[in-house]
DNA sequence: ACTGTTTTGTA
DNA sequence: ACAAAACAG
């Protein structure tokens, strides 16, 4: 209890005062003091973008005014090295203990460790818990001891566990402030004035902090939760959570979101209604999804930028950095890919089925590597989040032992139909494509050209005349209206100097990085060849997968069902030519210097930095009232796509 | 009402 | 790939 010098609590992503184990280890034990590093250099090229950082500005804030109304304040540090800053504050304030919670993203894995062992050599005594997670990763295993390999068994497993997750802990009453007389505070700066105008809008449709997020959950839980099952694949909606920033920073426990959810669901069971029952286990699987990016970033740390099958390592992917322009810009001639990422642009966020739909698209159709699409997701999105977004892009490019198959392709003009039947999203983020009627809005190429003009013309006089009505908003959101980052600042080297080099011996298991020290051998260097490499423990292991039996990339039987696949097919003569030319490619390692082109392993500067405002958006210079027709804008589809066009199986 | 076939949904 | 649901006859 009592250990003479206060307590640090190391803040992270765990931005709440409420179930927040570290800090209630620091409470029981005395004096506090709560510290948050910014640290982004640290972060190498997953430095946060504008609207994360705006987010987290937001949420630090409301942090240090719960905890000053607790009885202490937190202190904030700029920093370029986190564990010497740690170190800084343990001096100053003569701290002897240190508690923060887990964290599983591969970075934060080896610099905690490295923390552990640093602070533990100073004679500082630190404690490290689980308030991210159900159930730690090293926790859930099948009968064998080995950690799972696909969702649904890891999800099952889950949820039969032998102990229910943690009850969520109730805040502190008060909080013993340490002595930070001599630990001033550094004033974090997270947007310049550029950014503060495009953020301005932000705060208008969020309230970052974890009293908001309580607030959102409830709200969820009360209204949308009882009609998730049928309302959560509308685009348009407001009919999912919107917890995923929160979640993110940790304004709220997934433990407390998973026992107010299950509590519902038993009520509604006991009521007998079904449909309550079965969209609680549908959102708790997405929670779910939320704790195997976790599970799979500690079993695989390098599984953000390496896929985790290898039977695409020979992909002809497409570096082409016009086709990754005109996705981003939202002009791929395909209303919906171009309405979501008009969305992303102006707002920071999409709905998960718009995310599928713009994904698919990159890989399936442009074939552009998945690791370019992923960074553009953390630089734009406003609940950016390694681990969640590492495995959605695995799973849309077919490389996860459970996701979908590499041939499928999500078709936008389909998908349209199903998640924006009226065609009221498209319209919304496309005023070029407002006055067309329904019936062609999500295929417009295949509209009469009279129906074409006269919808153009309607459009332009309207935008003319100002009398454009129910797109009041629209103009206020299009990415006219959000000027853009210009200002993300300095490039931010690749860490060169990181805790990731060297070797280590992990005994401390509740430090999760056993693992990784061993795919991180290889020097940085070659890294983007890694694919290449000997390294096989990022693989997953071919016997554990349940449609290949091969070692080999895609055999005979998995080639059979790609020509057999009769739904959504595609010209197959560019995958048998790709899988015949791996297959025979028996020097895997001849052409290392090709894969760096090959596999994207090098993401394209996207950002102002090498496009500014008028650049990103140049057809949209007029706004709303473009003068030239969608389809003339933005080169048709059937020109963009490496086969000639999406199948139409309708 | 019954049954074989097609479509749909899936992490 | 596969089960459930929708559909056709």
């Amino acid at each position: 209890m009592s250990s003479g010098g206060c307590s640090i609590v190391w803040f992270r992503r765990d931005l709440r005062v409420e179930d927040n184990p570290a800090l209630a280890a620091g409470v029981r034990a005395g004096a506090v003091v709560g510290v948050f590093i910014w640290a982004p250099e640290e972060e190498g090229q997953y430095y946060p973008g504008r609207v994360s950082r705006w987010w987290l500005k937001n949420s630090l804030s409301h942090l240090d005014s719960s905890l000053r109304n607790l009885g202490t304040p937190l202190v904030t540090k700029r920093s370029t090295d986190s564990i010497s800053s740690l170190l800084q504050v343990v001096k100053s304030t003569g701290a002897t203990q240190i508690f923060f919670n887990h964290l599983y993203d591969p970075l934060s894995l080896v610099r905690d460790h490295r923390a552990k062992e640093i602070l533990t050599a100073q004679g500082i005594t630190v404690r490290s818990y689980n308030s991210d997670l159900l159930y730690e990763p090293w926790d859930v295993n099948d009968e064998h001891g080995q950690p799972f390999t696909t969702f649904d068994s890891f999800w099952e497993r889950c949820l039969s566990m032998p102990y229910d997750p943690q009850a969520p802990l109730l805040p502190p009453k008060r909080i013993i402030p340490g002595d930070v007389s001599r630990c001033p505070s550094d004033t974090l700066v997270f947007e310049d004035e550029l950014e503060k105008s495009s953020n301005a809008l932000l705060a208008r449709a969020w309230s970052p902090g974890w009293s908001n997020a309580n607030k959102a959950l409830t709200t969820f839980i009360n209204g949308p939760l009882i009609e998730y099952s049928v309302n959560r694949r509308k685009a348009d909606s407001a009919t999912t959570s919107f917890l995923s920033p929160h979640l993110h920073f940790g304004e709220v426990s997934v433990k407390k979101v998973f026992h107010l959810v299950r509590i519902k669901q038993v009520f509604w069971a006991n009521e007998g209604n079904k449909a309550g029952e079965e969209s609680v286990n549908l959102f708790l699987k997405s929670i779910g999804l939320r704790e195997y990016s976790r599970y799979i970033s500690f079993n695989h740390p390098n599984s953000h930028e390496r896929p985790l099958l290898g039977h695409l390592k020979f992909f002809p992917w497409v570096v082409d950095e016009g086709y990754f322009k005109a996705w981003r810009q939202g002009r791929t001639g395909y209303p919906l890919v171009d309405a979501g990422m008009r969305e992303l642009w102006a707002t920071g966020w999409l709905h998960d089925r718009i995310r599928v739909v713009v994904s698919s698209f990159f890989v399936k159709v442009l074939q552009l590597p998945w690791r370019w699409g992923m960074k553009y997701f953390w630089d734009t999105l406003l609940d950016a989040d390694l681990e969640s977004d590492a495995l959605g892009w695995q799973y849309i490019s077919g490389t996860l032992p459970d996701g979908r198959e590499f041939d499928r392709i999500d078709n936008p003009q389909f998908e349209g139909y199903k998640c924006d039947p009226n065609g009221e999203y498209v319209r919304r983020w496309l005023p070029e494509l407002a006055r067309l009627p329904t019936e062609w809005i999500h295929h417009p190429w295949n509209a009469p050209e009279s129906v074409l003009q006269a919808a153009e013309a309607a459009s332009r006089t309207a935008a003319e005349n100002g009398t454009e009505e129910g797109l009041g908003d629209s103009t206020e959101s299009a990415p006219i209206a959000f000027p853009q980052d210009i200002q993300m600042e300095e490039r931010h080297e690749p860490v060169r100097n990181n805790p990731l080099h060297g070797t280590r011996r992990y005994q401390d298991q509740m430090v999760p990085s056993m693992t990784y020290s061993r795919v991180r051998a290889e020097d940085e260097e070659t890294s983007s060849v890694r694919n290449s490499a000997g390294d096989s423990r990022a693989e997953v292991p071919t016997n554990a997968n349940t449609r290949q039996n091969g070692r080999e990339p895609m055999d005979q039987g998995m080639l059979q069902n790609v020509n057999r696949n009769t739904r959504q097919r595609r010209n197959n003569t560019t995958t048998t030519f790709w899988l015949r030319n791996a297959a025979e490619d028996s020097t895997a390692e001849s052409s290392s210097s090709m894969r760096r082109e090959r596999d994207g392993g090098v993401v394209p500067e996207w950002s102002p930095q090498a496009s500014n405002f008028s650049d990103q958006f140049v057809d949209d210079e007029n706004g709303i009232g473009a003068t030239s027709p969608y389809l003339q804008r933005h080169p048709q589809s059937h020109q963009m796509m490496s086969w000639t066009r999406l199948p139409q199986t309708g």
